[in-house]
DNA sequence: GTGAAAGCGCTAACAC
DNA sequence: GTGTTAGCGCTTTCAC
């Protein structure tokens, strides 16, 4: 319609080869563009060029309330670059992830971030070894050697365990995350180490594992440590939902929080400021560890790092919000240190 | 590496074409595939057959807790497909929104799912004169002509006001959603049939209109009809999160729910039964929302609806959910005038 | 049952 | 500054 070679047309609509065409021309192309509604095929742009300025995104659920900020970020600073996002949701199911992530690279993302790693993940380490440029985000496993963006876990736990150290708090339970995921061994880890190194009692000092991050998982634990090992004070819960848990089975038992029990959570999801009482969490910036993750996977992509450089992985600062789910040990109930 | 011709090899990786290969040499190119690690390019693929199995979906705001579910039901229907789902935030920024529908297109999606239209929303009319096959989920506009799926705002509104009324409000206060959405203009309407068919006072029903969807704004209004009309004795907010704004409000000024003021508010989002109190509010099946929209975009897809035919929209039953947001009026007691 | 060949819409060398 | 050409990886009609 413009009268000119398609060649020209494609140099016409492309900011980067605009300069290459004459300035009248390139209006006329334009203006014929508008005229037609063409909106240029981005496929065959990407086979042509085989980049398709695409990443794909793995969480495990979007409806779970972390996720979303995380991906939000992601998707905030891939705009920024002129890439979409493609998610895909896993449910923590080996299979469906390796379903989504054969159909992501089927579409030719340009890389891949997970927010869905599992420890020692098989196909993590496949797509490391078929070259794919990866960023893990929130679980994050140094062991795979793949970059990450996380929040300092060993940190959070720390100071979670030290506020209530400060309470008076001596015995103090952990609600533990799923073993196969990274966040729910690295967190156990630093309890164990943070309760061992301000010498409280590791037997007054119980642990349950739970099997996920749902809330009845949490509620099904919190009932367990209180059948099995009771006599703790406060309860540390390496999750948000986790701690929602923990709030219905006490709310069942007729238990108060934070008089009978103090609760700790972990990552700060929204709306947990809302609740009653409002919870202490330790806030995890999930905004921009997605914002963050985003940025280390667009780096990689215009300067590939050697396969031989070690991942490095960023730990982002964390810190602790005090609200109302946490209060001083009740004088009869503190055991007398020894 | 199977030693067949590319043709043939296509064939035997596609499960409609299989039929047409020999069983054996299926499985050497099967195998080799396998070895190699190869992965169909679904870019080519598209490119050839003009369709890409994907759909495009629109949301506000994947970060806002009312649309996680929606998205959910149309990936789980859309992948039972075989199709994917590319998602963008528009943040009810109409060029936003402009540009996120040109990327869609320009990534060929088959169909468009928007979460995101706004009245007479000219993105939605330019779609549906270039003939993409679109579906509305969620905010649907009757006047725009597109097929889509939604709750009966009108009966989830009916169910609350007689629910006020049932307990002896007679002065309802109504927060009203942005006018420029489907969702508020619908429940606002509603909302002043449905007092007025009740031989309600319409002075004594004042409504404060929000400029969006947001906490904030949900504080502001409330706070205004509290000084501006005072009198009334329950509020329905067009949605949740204004429902939040509002308990913000009535802590900051002393005030109890639902003692002073009983509060209605609409979605039931996620955590909205664990406040204090817990909300009583009117349930939208978000993700049912999403899942049927998926179907109705699919079935489109595969008989595409000549365009005179009138656009069939879905709307789904709500029911209210009673909790301890609201509460009888109590005899001679009216909100304080400031 | 398999091979041959054309072409989806675009871009990037290369001419001129 | 613009036209020419080849080809990205795949599918599909048509031969045989």
């Amino acid at each position: 319609m413009a009268g000119v070679h398609p060649g020209t047309a494609s140099r016409a609509m492309n900011p980067d080869m605009e300069h290459l065409v004459n300035e009248a021309t390139a209006r006329r192309v334009r203006h014929a563009a508008e005229q037609l509604g063409y909106v240029p095929n981005s496929l065959a742009r990407s086979l042509k060029t085989s980049r398709t300025q695409s990443l794909g995104a793995l969480v495990p659920d979007i409806a779970n309330p972390l996720f979303p900020p995380i991906l939000r970020g992601i998707e905030d600073v891939a705009a920024e670059a002129g890439f979409n996002v493609l998610i895909a949701n896993t449910d923590d199911d080996p299979e469906r992830e390796r379903r989504q992530v054969a159909s992501l690279r089927a579409r030719q993302v340009d890389g891949l971030i997970l927010a869905s790693a599992r420890r020692a993940d098989p196909v993590v380490l496949a797509l490391v070894a078929a070259g794919v440029p990866v960023v893990l985000v929130n679980r994050v496993e140094p062991v795979l050697c793949v970059p990450g963006v996380a929040g300092d876990d060993t940190d959070g736990i720390r100071q979670a365990v030290a506020h209530l150290h400060a309470l008076g708090h001596r015995r103090i339970a952990h609600l533990a995350g799923p073993a196969g995921t990274p966040t729910g061994a690295a967190r156990l880890d630093a309890f164990r180490r943070e309760t061992a190194a301000l010498g409280l009692d590791a037997a007054g000092c119980p642990v349950a594992l739970a099997a996920s991050y749902r809330t009845e998982e949490g509620a099904r634990c919190t009932a367990e440590l209180l059948d099995s090992a009771p006599g703790f004070t406060a309860l540390l819960a390496a999750n948000d939902l986790l701690a929602l848990g923990c709030f219905e089975t006490l709310a069942a038992r007729g238990l108060r929080c934070p008089e009978d029990l103090s609760v700790v959570g972990f990552n700060d999801m929204p709306f947990v400021d809302r609740l009653t009482p409002s919870l202490t969490t330790v806030r995890v910036p999930q905004y921009d560890c997605g914002a963050q993750a985003a940025r280390l996977l667009l780096s990689r992509l215009s300067a590939p790092v050697p396969a031989d450089e070690t991942a490095e992985s960023v730990l982002l600062p964390l810190s602790l919000v005090v609200r109302r789910s946490t209060g001083p040990v009740r004088a009869g109930e503190a055991v007398p240190a020894r």
